[in-house]
RNA sequence: GGAGAGAUGGCCGAGUUGGCUGAAGGCGCUCGCCUGCUAAGCGAGUAUACGGCUAAUACCUGUAUCGAGGGUUCGAAUCCCUCUCUCUCCGCCA
């Protein structure tokens, strides 16, 4: 959520940052809105000044043994009047918050005005794809040809985008959760969370995902409850309307989860494979820092993605996003994509946010800074860790091998029970 | 699922015959004083949001906020209703 005070203070600067996230008009009546509501607080806040001080003369002059019936009945009129207009503040406030909860975040600077991926900035590049001497296959053939993913079955259980892993591959998944948390909490000084797979409606609010984006989810029935599209949505809010002590931050949160997305507007996008899941494993990363040190942070929760990557020898690349390609909640963007040999192409595999303080006055989480000034929001930063299933998948095409067996990364060789291949 | 208790400021904790309580007291924190040594003592200060004023996110000022929402009343942290959450006991259960 942006600052009304700062939407009102700028108006074009926010209009132009909306049209670079091909939102034009996002702002439309909010400003007459404002100065509706404005007005209407002077008035009613006039009235209750009144009623306040009437009342305790009211109060005073009956302890005196009087019975001001005049003066009470005028205050009972201004408490008649009082309720209308406050309903009528109430009307609009719920306008302009309805406004301001569908407007994304405002792109950082450093960020390239485009209006969809093509403007997306490559900034450097790790290890070299494979050469392979033979035709690679791509995971969805190699899983079911070892038997370790099997989507036939999966679909007999739970419909399309679902996968059932077997034997190896099951293990393989599972070793790569525990390598990620391992690495992050062990080396990258993250503190690992294992949070409900369920959230109340006002977490998703919270983080952005509500009131947009409801589509995208999956709601239980009969409760206002979401499944966790990211852990992002509970380790944020694991601060949802605190105080934080400065010298606290930054706050390092590492959490396994199974996310759950309902893929609406993704038909027909890789429908082959574990690449596009309704559920699926991921480890993620939370940051809450101060206001100065979010873009340094990020910085490093990305390189910190990257580490296990490196360390799990996938080539990949870094890209930087453009306005038009980037997430409502962040202000800017880096995604990891990985090496698909089966795709010939670097797939998405991480995605590392700096939100800033959209989700900090949305989620209410704010700081005490040292030097005693004003409470402030807090920045909240947050990034895969990497995708399981996807680095699955990687791992598979990028280790196969011309026999059809797939090589364990020497890294995740203790956690495979010392297991060096996968075959048949 | 049954029975009971409770939700107050950064924390703890007063306040229930409705009014002068934005809220005692304590802790913590900040500033100052004092003390010949990391301790103690003394004094002062210390909520947030929104509005007005303003160059100001500085003053000053108004309104709101004692779990949430609604009601009664001239006036509610204090009375009534609904909801949410927490705790204790019993039952059930991975």
């Amino acid at each position: 959520m942006l600052d009304a005070k700062l939407i009102r203070a700028n108006p074009q600067v926010v209009e132009t940052a909306l049209r670079n996230r091909n939102l034009p008009g996002a702002l439309d009546n909010f400003l007459e809105l404002e100065k509706q509501r404005r007005s209407l607080l002077a008035q009613v806040e006039e009235i209750k000044k009144f009623r306040n001080q009437s009342s305790q003369e009211v109060g005073k002059l009956k302890k005196q043994g009087l019975e001001p019936e005049e003066l009470m009945e005028k205050v009972r009129q201004a408490g008649q009047e009082i309720k209308e207009l406050d309903e009528q503040v109430n009307v609009i406030e719920a306008e302009i918050n309805k406004i301001l909860l569908n407007i994304p975040n405002i792109p950082h600077d450093s960020v390239p005005i485009g209006i969809d991926d093509t403007s997306n900035l490559e900034i450097r590049r790790w290890g070299e794809p494979r050469k392979f001497d033979f035709e690679p296959l791509a995971h969805w053939d190699i899983g079911p040809n070892l038997d370790i993913l099997d989507f036939e079955r999966a679909a007999k259980l739970s419909g399309a985008r679902f996968a059932v892993y077997k034997s190896g591959g099951a293990r393989l998944e599972r070793a790569v959760v525990n390598f990620f948390l391992d690495t992050h909490t062990g080396c990258h000084g993250y503190k690992e969370i294992f949070p409900p797979f369920m959230v109340t409606a006002d977490c998703m609010r919270g983080t952005g995902q509500l009131p947009k984006f409801a589509e995208d989810m999956f709601k239980i029935e009969g409760r206002d409850m979401y499944m966790v599209p990211t852990a992002e949505v509970p380790l944020t809010n694991l601060y949802r309307e605190e105080i934080l002590e400065e010298k606290d931050l930054p706050l390092y949160m590492t959490a396994y989860t199974a996310c759950f997305r309902a893929e609406a507007g993704s038909h027909g996008r890789d429908t082959r494979g574990i690449i596009r899941q309704h559920q699926f494993n991921k480890v993620e990363l939370v940051k809450i820092t101060s206001a100065e040190t979010s873009y340094e942070e990020l910085e490093k929760l990305t390189g910190d993605a990257e580490r296990v990557l490196q360390l799990l020898g996938l080539p990949y690349r870094v890209v930087l996003l453009s306005s038009g390609d980037m997430g409502f909640s962040s202000a800017k963007t880096y995604d990891l994509e990985v090496w698909m040999p089966g795709y010939n192409d670097y797939k998405e595999i991480s995605s590392c946010s700096n939100c800033e303080d959209f989700q900090a006055r949305r989620a209410n989480i704010r700081y005490r800074p040292a030097s005693k000034e004003k409470i402030r929001y807090a920045h909240t930063l947050n990034g895969s860790g990497v995708a399981a299933g996807r680095t699955v998948a990687a791992i598979l095409e990028n280790y196969q091998q011309a026999d059809g067996s797939v090589l364990i990364p020497e890294v995740l060789k203790p956690y495979m029970g010392g297991l060096e291949r996968i075959e048949k």
